[in-house]
DNA sequence: ATTTTGTGCAACCAAAAGGTTTCATATATT
DNA sequence: AATATATGAAACCTTTTGGTTGCACAAAAT
């Protein structure tokens, strides 16, 4: 089973997760109080969050404090980044594109017999 | 089910797509061509990139030119950013809340009698 | 000592995800 | 006209997800 970064913020749960815990560790139960499913769904969930490094658990007595860790997160900025130019300047650059290959075409496709070969339906 | 960009970009095939054709518009069979799964597969992927916003298809002849459209990302950059601050700033504070969570752990478990007991919210 | 609380895990389930094969159809190509 | 190509979609299958209930057990609390 997958177990990264991009799979694990793929869930609303788990973000939301990821969001209570950043800005306080809380205890396992005090996470799932939050949430309408049962308190196993939601450990299910902190468990895949563990698993991929992105909260951390403490034990303290009887219970777990969890904390976000929030640093694997560079793993999906990265990601992102290396695109940023291309929805900044790349416009509609479809268009374009197809306007040039239709010019192109001629000399491409060329080996056409005659002109409209069929009613177009 | 689900269609949104955390989702769409969770999927490794789906982020190669993406990678593809943000460089170049691609008809797609060129794209399914880089994949070793079928091309019904591969479309399926790009079926559900189509619905979320995040590639653009013209028609051309028989061929269907597809390009990424990237401007989506932003929603999940827009969510990673508002938690830098905690992997920047907030290293190992868990050890530090249980610390002080410890010295006043008497204090606050002293009220039991008047209910909401509940964890710390 | 007994009960309550916080937690993890197993067993089970329905739905979604990701894949395959097959078929239909419109557009080229010959 | 006949064939090949590009694509979309249906039917089907297996694995993964996200959820449930129920039990076990250690650590408080009574």
């Amino acid at each position: 089973m997958r177990r990264d970064v991009f799979q694990a913020i793929a869930d609303p749960t788990r973000r939301e997760i990821l969001n209570m815990v950043a800005y306080q560790p809380l205890n396992v139960n005090s996470v799932a109080e939050h949430f309408d499913v049962s308190r196993t769904a939601i450990y299910k969930h902190m468990k895949i969050l563990i698993e991929c490094g992105m909260i951390d658990i403490k034990q303290q007595g009887r219970e777990r404090y969890c904390e976000a860790k929030l640093t694997k997160l560079n793993e999906v900025s990265d990601w992102i980044e290396q695109y940023k130019q291309f929805w900044t300047t790349k416009l509609d650059s479809l268009e374009q594109y197809l306007e040039e290959l239709q010019k192109e075409k001629p000399i491409t496709t060329k080996k056409k017999k005659n002109g409209t070969s069929k009613s177009t339906r």
